[in-house]
DNA sequence: TTGTAAGCGTTATCAA
DNA sequence: TTGATAACGCTTACAA
């Protein structure tokens, strides 16, 4: 009969002590398994509160093999659209329960297994990921392994994945129905180097979308996704089509950098050249002139990334990737 | 004398079983604790690599009472100063072996506690916390708990907290010397509304920097530290001073709103007005014309605070703000 | 509706 | 230098 010692935290015991059940019917009212009356489920809340009592997560996860939070692995935190995604997650995260842990794969796959292997000690409900590279396919074993994983804006075939893509092929559709709209017709897109270009969606919607309007070859000029390789990518398509009247840039960033190279070359937006992004950063509003963007919702795609989670803990599979809306923001640009 | 089971993750005694010693001499080597003979090290870490054994975090925290992560609190991510710092934590973390939890106050002091209740759930080795108000009151409890906390650029005294601090009056005295250097006589200061004005350290440097200089009843204006707010500052400060030829900006989001409104009227930068922000974002380089900036270095930033955190750990105490310099980026606004 | 007993995988304690 | 044994606080399985 040893009192509960202050300096100690509360624990099952303390509670059920002063209530006067056993340890397993407080864990479970704390559970809400259900398997108690009212009056005690009252009586256990209320020393609960009392004693600040809080469940011990290793003491749960070394039997449950569960922890309650969620892994989140993005590629970069430079660009603001990643960011933006992580507060979507925790926010969908916290109201669900769950502490979230973040890495960033700073692009590189290798380090992107390191760092889920080690947040997978943690035992996360699962893992929502951005892929480092063009392909997920290092993420197998992890899958392989039985983890619940949402795949985001990559491909990858494996029944315990779920994919999870903001509608790509959309953007580049949308971009280039509002380009041709607004008269142009001889419009260009600024890609991503670093991806297997054959495969982006963007660029297959752009492409598509062209020939729809009677576009055949429609250029595509490829750089790296940083304003650096926005400037070069526009210097590059100025050398190929001189004439042309319209970009469409894999994401904001570049096309800020494309700006950036219209801008000093004196070329006027969106008179001489419309310029869209994709992504539609917070950044967008602050250059000059602003930034006309493609638009998916990242409040969306958090909510909807950990939903899907706890679809596939539910023990849910899902044969076709989700796809997340996007939509054109005009402003100045375009 | 079951074999291991090819589907359960290995454990000490599996390692123990294989090598042919006691699971606690496998903890040992593991842990490095010192207390073995070279052979018996070489024979557990083969053995080890073998089985790929990894060690429970739950089973250990259950005992230890300490899991291998830090807690890491940012205020907002839509300020791209966050991320960066951020990424360098984690950087800076995995260099030592331990992961990052993540949380965003949303510059809610209500939401910070909670936050950290529930990341204290998981026993970080510490915790290193942007408070969400303009002092750190509300982390008192979490401290008399025991917590190790660095806490950043915020005032508190109390003997476990660790103060993390760059040298922000130092921010204030470098850009009101700078301006004054390239002739300005009338700066003013954009300041952040939310904060208590009279504590703020920029405020405190720019004042004493401008009495220094002659200047006895510098212009200081509040208003919300975010674009917007900048532009609305900036309208005001006009108004109160017509003649102003110099914008000191609380952080460089503000500076970017001033810069809004300098060129929706038509005043050129730096001729008419040099503006210099606080931080040195990335965006800096992307608007036109590119924002000069106080910045303070968050890879540095970063290493500190986990290095500090250890330390805390250790025992050690700290009596006085750790400070980390700061220097002008001095680029076409002034 | 409630309780009992076992054990999760590790580290701490103490003995050899 | 090593090992036996006892926790750590919880949930699972089963019994009452």
């Amino acid at each position: 009969m040893n009192p509960p010692e202050s300096n100690r935290a509360a624990t099952l015991r303390d509670v059920a002590a002063l209530v006067g059940v056993s340890p397993r019917t407080v864990s479970r009212v704390v559970n809400d398994e259900g398997g108690f009356s009212d009056e005690t489920r009252d009586k256990v809340l209320e020393a609960v509160e009392q004693l600040g009592y809080r469940p011990n997560v290793f003491a749960r996860g070394l039997i449950t093999r569960r922890s309650r939070t969620v892994a989140f692995v993005a590629t970069t935190l430079d660009d603001p659209f990643f960011p933006e995604v992580a507060q979507a997650v925790q926010r969908a995260a916290r109201a669900a329960g769950l502490t979230m842990l973040l890495a960033v794969n700073e692009h590189d796959p290798e380090l992107e297994v390191e760092l889920l292997e080690q947040m997978e000690m943690y035992a996360p409900e699962g893992v929502i990921v951005f892929p480092a590279a063009g392909d997920a396919e290092h993420l197998r074993p992890l899958l392989d392994r039985g983890v619940a994983t949402v795949v985001v804006d990559t491909p990858l075939d494996h029944d315990r994945a779920a994919l999870l893509v903001s509608d790509l092929v959309g953007a580049g559709r949308i971009a280039v129905e509002h380009l041709i709209g607004r008269g142009c017709r001889r419009p260009a897109m600024l890609t991503n180097d670093q991806l297997d270009v054959s495969s982006d969606p963007r660029q297959q919607g752009f492409v598509a979308a062209c020939r729809h309007a009677g576009i055949d070859e429609p250029t595509v000029v490829k750089a790296p996704a940083t304003t650096h390789g926005g400037r070069q990518g526009m210097a590059l398509a100025l050398e190929v089509v001189p004439d042309l009247d319209a970009i469409f840039a894999y994401n904001d960033v570049m096309a800020i950098g494309a700006m950036q190279a219209l801008t000093a070359r004196g070329i006027r937006m969106p008179d001489d050249v419309a310029v869209i992004g994709c992504d539609d950063i917070a950044l967008n509003t602050m250059v000059t002139p602003t930034l006309s963007s493609v638009r998916n919702d990242r409040k969306q795609i958090g909510q909807e990334a950990v939903r899907l989670l706890g679809a596939l803990v539910d023990g849910r599979r899902f044969d076709e990737p989700t796809v997340v809306p996007v939509e054109l923001v005009s402003r100045q640009s375009g």
